[in-house]
Formats: C-alpha cells, structure tokens, sequence
DNA sequence: TGGTGCTGATTTGTACACAACATCGTTGGA
DNA sequence: TCCAACGATGTTGTGTACAAATCAGCACCA
C-alpha cells in the first residue's frame, strides 16, 4: 500500500478511529460496510482494510452475518489495560524527551485556557475533543516512535470507555463538571512543569493523573453494584 | 471474522509472523500473495487480509507493483524500540505476576538442559528458536494481556534485527558462539529466579540481558564502520 | 399457548477479473 | 556507442458477484 492509496487509508482510519474515541461510535453500534463505502466514495475493498486493522486493534469486531461492532470493554480487562498505561504514562518523560520550545510551551498554555472555558460551560463532547488534543499534544514531548504508538493505542482504547462511564450520559452532570475540574488541574500541572523544561515531572504528574481518574472510575462503579444491590 | 475464518487467519498470522523472526523470511526478501494463497490453499483475500495486519505491525511493506517486502530496520530506529523493551521487560514482574507451579518451573528447567545443548553444538537457527519459545515462557508469568501484547510485538520486531547482525551469517561462527553463552547465562539465571519464586527478580534480570545484548550489538557496529572506514 | 422449524432479508467473507503501477529488456534514433 | 522511449511482464490495489452465516418474523403443530 503505497501513495495515494495510503493517503485515503490514513485518513479514513484517524477519522474512525476518533468517532470511536469520542463516543460518536459509543460501544455496541453496529457499522455497516457498505454505508461507509457510500461515505468515503469507495467500494467496500478499501474500506474493509481500514476495518481490519481497527479490528486488529480491538476497537470493533466483526462478525460474519451480523456486522461490525464497536467494541465494550468491561471493568477487570480494562483496569489490566490501565495498569500498563500508567506505566508507560511516565516513560514520555523518560525516553527521547523532546525539549519544549517556545511554541510547544504556548501551545499547553493555550490547552489551559481552553479548559478554563469548558469549565464555565461544560459539554461531554467538547471535553473528550480537548482531552484528545492534550493527548497529542502531549505526544510530541517524546521522540520516541514505538511509544507514541503504543500509548496512542493504549489511550484511545481506555479513554472512550472511560469517558462513557465516568463523564457520559450514565453519570450526572455533576459528574462531568468534576471530571473536568480535575481535569483542568492536571492540564496547569503539566503546563507549570513544561514551561520550566521538567520533563521528567510531566510523565510522573500524567502517571499519577492517569491513575486518579481510573480509581475516581473503579469507586463510581463500585458505587453503582451497591446501589443496584439495595 | 468469525469461527473457521479467524482460526485460519490466526493460523496462517502465527505461522508467517514466526517465520519472518527465524529469518526464513529474512529482511529484504520479496513476498508473492499467489504464491501464499496457493500454499495456504486459498485466494488471495484471506491472504491479503493476513499481510495487512503484518504490515500494520511493522514488519511488511507493500509496495504496488512491485511486491511484499519483509522490513528491515535501521540501528538508530532499533535503539528506539530497544529503549521501550527494556522498559516493558521490567513490567513482567510487576504486572499481574502469576505464580509459578512445579510444571512452569520444570518448565524452565528444560529450556536451561535445551541451552547447555545447543552450546555444544551452535546453529543459529536452533538458536533462533529456543529464544523465542523462551520468550513465550517468560510471557506466561504475567497475566496482564496487554502487556504480553505489546511484549510480543516488541520483541518480534527487534529480535529478527538483532539474530541477523549478531548471530547471522555477517558474523563469525565466534559472535554465534559467544551469545549463546550469554544466553545460556541469562536463561539460568532467570530459571533460579522463578525457582525461588522471585518474580520481581526475573523481570530486573530480564531488562539487564535485554539491555546488554543490544549494547554488544551497538558495539559489534561500531566495530564495523571503523573496520569499514579504514 | 408455547415452541419449533422454515424462509427471506441482511451482512460479512471469498473468489476472481481487471485496473494501476513499477521494472526491465529491447529497439530505434542521434 | 549511448540513451531515451516503449512495450512486455509481473505485482499489488479495487470493484463486484456470489457464498456463507445469522437473525427476525411467521406459519404451523402439539
């Protein structure tokens, strides 16, 4: 695969794979072949590429005569997935740290203020969309390839899951409000760290962030079997 | 994919991904579709569908017109990969250890009497194979599946490199010999490690002789560009 | 009334024909 | 003699028809 084709994968499996992450695919939806050949002005040839590696990635799965489902992870198999990504959350300090210039530094300040905002008028939407482009933006601290890879696949498979349980239509906005609040606390945290050059202490703020949402997700769940159980 | 479909995907996957590590398929060489759907006995569909997922994960390249190339990877590129191995090996103790029973440690055992053998009688591709079953014994002290994932894919990629420039035929039959010898070192110590149930233990010793097999590497290609430059 | 099997519709999986592209050898002219 | 253009050949990428599988709805019977 080569070129222009390349191109049009590329793009079509960034674009899938976002709806899937912001929850515009929630888990359980159902999509059809076909529909997006039609979408993306193809034949199903290519868009069944694009399918099998976000099946291979275990974002979807397909399934002979049914479909292919968006995938649901449950609690057990994504705290294993959790456990490797507050791991790998501190190594972005570690490994090929790329020293911040200026533009990076007024970029995660520009992140700062864009959560400021969200807090005033919080939306489910927009929060994951900014959690994203953190996430990225986060990225390119490291110049170390295999790990951007593997944590981009670690992030976008945890985050959609947590973003339906902890800040989706199941909670209360009072939920989401304090998801973002704790958000916006890590977002100055990190842009403190990075406009001082301390890389190492971005990676260990993102590990210890990233393991305070998972837990604020485990206790909420625990919450729910209690609740369920009266 | 469902059923017989994906049992044969996971066959024909398996098979062609073990053969591109134990340099059957070494880097460079040129790959036919027809020629595997013939041997898999099949159409070139299932086939494709197989190489997608091979060169998602780095170690295919399609190339239109020309032909399926296995990837071959340069030592800077390496070192990155390396950098995050040797991170991800330490993980195997900490993540979900599960104890070992008296048949993985027999287990163990056996690959120590498998390595005292192939000292006495060296050949690279014997020795290509013993690391790699040892690796999957080493992946079944962790229950954490998406480190065994990642672990595997790590290693895949790093490991073909690595055998062909430091146990190939570039080297001597000396080079062979020798890391052997600090093979049969690192599988002993391991072996005593998970003895004693020290798992904690075996993921250190296991980042230690991942870290210095590519240091000798590095050094063997240094060597080379100085012989080369003379 | 409940359950059982059938049939049609829907959807993914496979096979195959053809298009697009790259490579190499050949041939013709300067 | 050199080189440039062309065509033959081989390979992956795309489109499409059909096979295989699942599911829902309904008829039918106990």
């Amino acid at each position: 695969m080569t070129g222009e084709a390349r191109a049009r994968f590329e793009r079509i499996y960034t674009l899938l794979r976002e709806r899937i992450c912001l929850l515009d695919y929630p888990p359980g939806m159902r999509l059809r072949e076909e529909d997006l050949a039609e979408e993306f002005d193809t034949s199903r040839t290519p868009i069944r590429r694009v399918l099998a590696r976000l099946e291979d990635e275990g974002y979807l799965r397909s399934v002979h005569g049914v479909g292919t489902i968006v995938t649901d992870i449950d609690i057990a198999s994504l705290e294993q997935v959790y456990r490797l990504r507050v791991e790998l959350s501190e190594l972005i300090g570690k490994l090929s740290p790329a020293e911040p210039d200026e533009d990076a530094k007024r970029a995660f300040s520009a992140m700062k203020t864009r959560c400021e905002a969200l807090v005033r008028t919080p939306s489910q939407r927009a929060f994951a969309q900014l959690n994203m482009d953190f996430f990225h933006l986060l990225m390119t601290l490291t110049e170390n390839e295999p790990l951007q890879e593997f944590s981009e696949r670690l992030y976008y498979q945890t985050t959609r899951i947590w973003l339906k349980r902890a800040a989706g239509e199941d909670g209360t906005e009072e939920t989401l409000a304090s998801e973002i609040g704790f958000f916006l606390r890590e977002v100055s945290d990190i842009a403190a760290a990075v406009a001082c050059g301390a890389l190492e202490s971005v990676g260990q703020i993102r590990r210890a962030h990233v393991a305070m949402s998972f837990a604020r997700l485990k206790a909420r769940a625990g919450e729910e079997v209690e609740a369920a159980s009266l």
